[in-house]
DNA sequence: CTGAAAGCGCTAACAT
DNA sequence: ATGTTAGCGCTTTCAG
């Protein structure tokens, strides 16, 4: 329609730089293209490239707030490349590092965007044998060079900064399993922070919650029970120990933030769905998520080798989970 | 390497009803796909059959976990059938439907299972018009065949009857907008069961609340203003809009469930981390999404017209939000 | 500045 | 019971 081949047509689209194509024929090519609707073929452009032009994406709790923001973030970067997003689920429960292989060895994706690693050995096997880039991400690994994370120590840190300027000095931590990357940097920045300010670290006001509603219950509990007025102000490994905390502390009637303090990390929608609304840190994910989608596609295409970023930024969101010490408290329990 | 044509073991692999194939032949070809770890290249398949073999799927916002749910469940249906689930983000504010264009005529998907629907007009133009089979999840539009829903009719009705088997009679209803398919079912299923039960309605007991937790939040303080002492029980359309109803409820004193009971729609792993313990009604999300993947395949293969279905299981999972009517109430406000 | 040709890895129709 | 052939729609090298 054109009156040229179509290679011309394929390399005026690609944006060939080497093409130097005279104005004249550019329109009507272009006419041609907007006339007809054309679109590539994907298919067959992946047939001859050998790309597929998607990124696949492994999820472990998609109701995780913390998962969809990172998802919808990737999405956006993918999109933004010209790329789509594949979402593989993948259960915690029965992890199957095939998965990686099926997608890669089938030339569904081009590269994997990875924030599944429970079976840390297992998996980092799988991958690393894998003829695909991936990158980590909201994870680290020893011997993986590919990972974006956030600031989980500064966020940490930020919070229980946050409740000692509030006049907290007994400040107990919800932590997660010291083994996975960001409960162990969470920890450090609570300690951290208790440091410089001269705070002495009690590792009885540390209690193991995993991240789940009934874990972040039961370590309450365990706390209320073996210190009990011995702390002021709670800071959460997760939002979701954070809610079963405050169920907890509900149920033996505390009030909060009357009569502890709670904050939990990572921000979204439920952190103001709880009662009272939990203060949090919150930090960027969707940005994580679209930046790591960004540098996986730069090195699916060769610009860049590899990627190691963390995110820094960390802010803390004050609701009414928190509030300053007051001299008289009173931890009575009512009812 | 087994010694046989490259479309002996295409027709092989493929499943061909019409191959005759000796044992030893196909052996042969098996052990040579083991060793060599084969894989068929999905973008040669997808050129040379005219499809993409994947799905794809757009959703408006992806931590509301009714999203969520119906995601994984796609994902499984998609993976059963060798089909991948590719997402297309799409923000319920600026809503734009070249995204299902750009889908389909790229030829990266094969077909569309739709849960956004917010424009209704424009969108159902632009599905409409195009070249691939689409489904409607979780939304029903008139002149469309293909949609797959939850009984939400039944639903809400099971939530009000259990309420009113706890003695409720002054049952106020926080719904959604009487435009949209599921709320109008809703408020449908909430008149249904008071009617059955012999208890007038009362408009005045219907608040709309919109999907949003100030949403309910608001509806919440409006029925309290208005109809202070005249409900004792709430049932609302939505998780969302519960919680913000509880937050509402706990600031003005009351006590869920002693002053007023509520239901919300929808069940999740929030319902356990509000205060109290959301009672809800459970519809099989998941189970809708996987079969909407399924149906939408079947329609894509040619093995079905179109796809017509409601998901009529419902339960109401009773927690700690609701509480039999005692004779005896106490509205008063505390503090 | 543009065209011609080859070929990516499959599948389906047709041979044998 | 299996092989041969053609071609899906692109991109890329090479020619002119």
């Amino acid at each position: 329609m054109a009156g040229v081949d179509k290679s011309t047509v394929s390399r005026m689209l690609g944006g060939d730089k080497t093409l130097n194509i005279r104005e004249e024929t550019r329109q009507r090519i272009s006419r041609a293209v907007a006339a007809l609707g054309y679109r590539p073929n994907m298919a067959a452009r992946s047939l001859r490239t050998a790309r597929s032009f998607s990124l696949g994406i492994t999820i472990a709790s998609l109701d995780n707030p913390v998962y969809s923001a990172i998802i919808r973030g990737a999405e956006q970067g993918a999109a933004d490349a010209g790329y789509s997003l594949l979402i593989a689920h993948m259960d915690e429960a029965a992890p199957d590092s095939r998965v990686y292989h099926r997608l890669v060895e089938q030339h569904r994706v081009d590269g994997l965007l990875v924030t599944t690693l429970r079976n840390e050995k297992e998996h980092l096997a799988a991958l690393k044998e894998l003829q695909a880039p991936f990158v980590l991400v909201n994870r680290k690994a020893k011997g993986v060079r590919n990972s974006v994370v956030v600031n989980d120590f500064g966020g940490a840190k930020a919070a229980v900064e946050a409740l000692i300027r509030m006049g907290h000095r007994d400040i107990a931590h919800l932590s997660g399993n010291p083994s996975r990357y960001n409960a162990r940097q969470r920890l450090l920045g609570y300690r951290a922070a208790l440091e410089e300010a001269g705070i002495p670290f009690r590792p009885e006001l540390v209690v193991e919650a995993d991240y789940t509603p009934d874990g972040g219950e039961r370590a309450a509990r365990v706390l209320m029970e073996t210190q009990s007025r011995r702390f002021t102000a709670v800071f959460a490994v997760t939002l979701v120990a954070a809610a079963g905390a405050l169920a907890a502390f509900h149920q033996r009637g505390f009030s909060i933030p009357e009569d502890i303090s709670v904050v939990g990390f990572h921000d979204g929608t439920v952190a103001e769905l709880l009662y009272p609304p939990l203060t949090t840190v919150r930090v960027p994910l969707e940005e994580m998520g679209r930046f790591a989608a960004h540098a996986l596609i730069d090195i699916i295409e060769g610009r860049r080798r590899g990627i190691a970023k963390t995110f820094e930024d960390v802010e803390v969101i004050e609701r009414r989970s928190t509030a300053p010490l007051r001299a008289s408290r009173n931890l009575v329990v009512r009812r």
